[in-house]
DNA sequence: TTGTAAGCGTTATCAC
DNA sequence: GTGATAACGCTTACAA
């Protein structure tokens, strides 16, 4: 038997000699609703698997206006903190059914509004954005004209766009007050992008730790302006060129705490005897670095699921569309050796 | 002035009294080949930006039967590994010009099947696939069916089917013939997935150094089936469980590595006083690690480069289908101090 | 230099 | 229980 090529829902409409709305409702789970037999449903399972028919989901969106995809933009996929959210949104969205489109900005806005035009134009039904800073004009724009945004990591205190991120200032407050608590005062704080709010968050935390325990705060101390390596790197060099370096650091990612360790070997500087440190993000190789780091963990999988979840419900519930879903996650110390006790 | 909304590309061609065939030739670049006046043309680019039409490319892809999306297929994005390959193919797709669909097989081989078929009903130009390992009818099928697939990272010898990988071989060979060269001969290799060709190659590399020296190897060093972390502390383990145990460890992936290493702190072993070791991949963080680790590089930035090219070259260039291209990236040797020289 | 109309593969509506 | 048909938004052959 020579078998025909089914590359259509009408090719194997041909073959099944059924019209094209049948098959459809078979395939699409509406055999009850329509009363279809038995018998022409198992018929039409059968074909469908036997000529391994894919449906064209362009075809589908096309009609439907829905396409079950939605679009991931963040600034680096090969920063194990971004590849971790990506990981878990890609699980995420695949249980709920959805595809993902997937973009990275490398931390340049205009970038990021290109890409979103092009995950417009391939017609998402919404997406996860980790922002790359200051501007969001584009972003409200698109939530507003109705395709649902989520935020994640990254947001903006002064507009209503939902977001999941870290309490990125809980996070610097309980690091820094146990750097406190055991003894240190001069605490050097290396910040990423500025006026990134993960940024501005977590220099606040810190702050308030020592306002918190009225401690006067050197603000020469709060330095860099990057979340990569080469700042953390530069950023310590600097720090430990002053007439009083500080006795602990706090980095603000992990890369910048790779940046501050390769610093501080050059100038043959122990952690933890001669200067403490702990960084933002847990990472796996964290445990195993020279001076088993201290780190605060961010939840990211909780992160990423929950950022599929809202925007699911954004895009699956109108009316739930109003509601602007702002969560930060509670962050934790994990303590390792890389802190010293100076009481 | 109210503006009308344009969702359309005959919104805009009413706005601005033309037909959708106009627009589209000058949105396609066309004006020239049909002669449309310049001040059409600027009417129409210009009115397309003001009201920010976006073209739908659902409708498009289903009209000229290409989307320009390629498909990704990965183990597991948050790998280190996987993710800077997943990097570079994401920045080579957009720089010609196309879209991303990710998808995250967890190394699930029905999974990564499935995921096919989805990438297929979306209609992607290509695909760009991590096999999960010893199965590949699928993918032989999908790529004879006439849908461009080029493998990355694992392949299989025995089909045609065009991949971009490291010379995995070579990678273990050097590293071993180091090793020997500074006196180890009880080199222990933790494997990956078994199945894997990578994990196959690198075993190979192994086996031919221990051969080209004329030094007899004992099988039972050879150990380990997963690229993860567990493995690599579970066989570290097993390792030093043994009566006469190795001097060096080959670890076949950056994550075995971090196992080890923190089976070897339980052990109160050091790097590289009590054991030598290097490890596959090379990672920003291998330098810093209480012991800096030797490490062997695979160029995986090339890697996702090549295979986006190759790829479009595929999808773009019908004549060049049946070619079957392999391409196998030499490595090169880290040395840093993991590894002590005890001749 | 510009326009008309068919068709890409689906699904919803209406009809029987 | 099942089917005919229009429509989703675009591009292109054919006309003018």
């Amino acid at each position: 038997m020579i078998k025909k090529e089914v590359k259509d829902i009408r090719d194997l409409a041909e073959v099944l000699e059924l019209s094209t709305t049948t098959i459809s409702r078979v395939l699409n789970g509406k055999s009850v609703k329509y009363r279809i037999s038995e018998a022409t449903k198992l018929r039409v399972f059968k074909a469908a698997s036997e000529y391994n028919y894919v449906p064209n989901k362009l075809a589908r969106g096309l009609k439907l206006d829905k396409t079950e995809t939605i679009g991931l933009i963040i600034p680096d996929i090969a920063d194990p903190f971004f590849a971790d959210i990506a990981r878990s949104i890609e699980l995420g969205a695949r249980s709920k059914g959805y595809s993902l489109f997937l973009c990275d900005s490398g931390g340049d806005l205009v970038l990021e509004m290109e890409m979103i035009n092009l995950m417009l134009s391939h017609k998402v039904d919404g997406m996860i954005i980790a922002p790359v800073g200051t501007d969001y004009d584009h972003l409200l724009q698109a939530h507003k004209s109705g395709i649902p945004i989520v935020l994640v990591d990254r947001y903006f205190p002064e507009i209503e766009l939902p977001y999941i991120t870290s309490d990125n200032f809980q996070g610097s407050y309980d690091a820094v007050n146990y750097l406190i608590s055991i003894g240190h005062k001069r605490i050097a704080c290396i910040q990423g992008i500025q006026n990134s709010q993960t940024s501005i968050d977590r220099v606040l935390g810190y702050r308030a730790a020592f306002e918190k325990n009225t401690i006067s705060l050197d603000e020469n101390l709060i330095v860099g302006d990057n979340f990569n390596i080469e700042n953390g790197y530069k950023q310590t060099k600097i720090l430990f060129s002053m007439d009083n370096p500080p006795t602990a650091i706090l980095a603000l990612s992990s890369k910048i705490s790779l940046g501050v360790i390769n610093a501080l070997s050059e100038l043959k500087l122990l952690i933890p005897d001669d200067i403490s440190m702990i960084a933002f993000d847990e990472q796996p190789y964290c445990a195993y670095l020279g001076s088993p780091m201290t780190t605060i963990d961010m939840r990211k999988s909780e992160i990423g699921q929950l950022s599929v979840e809202v925007l699911i419900k954004y895009i699956e519930n109108k009316t739930y569309y109003k509601k602007v879903v702002n969560i930060k996650l509670k962050t934790s110390l994990i303590i390792r050796e890389s802190v010293k006790n100076i009481n």
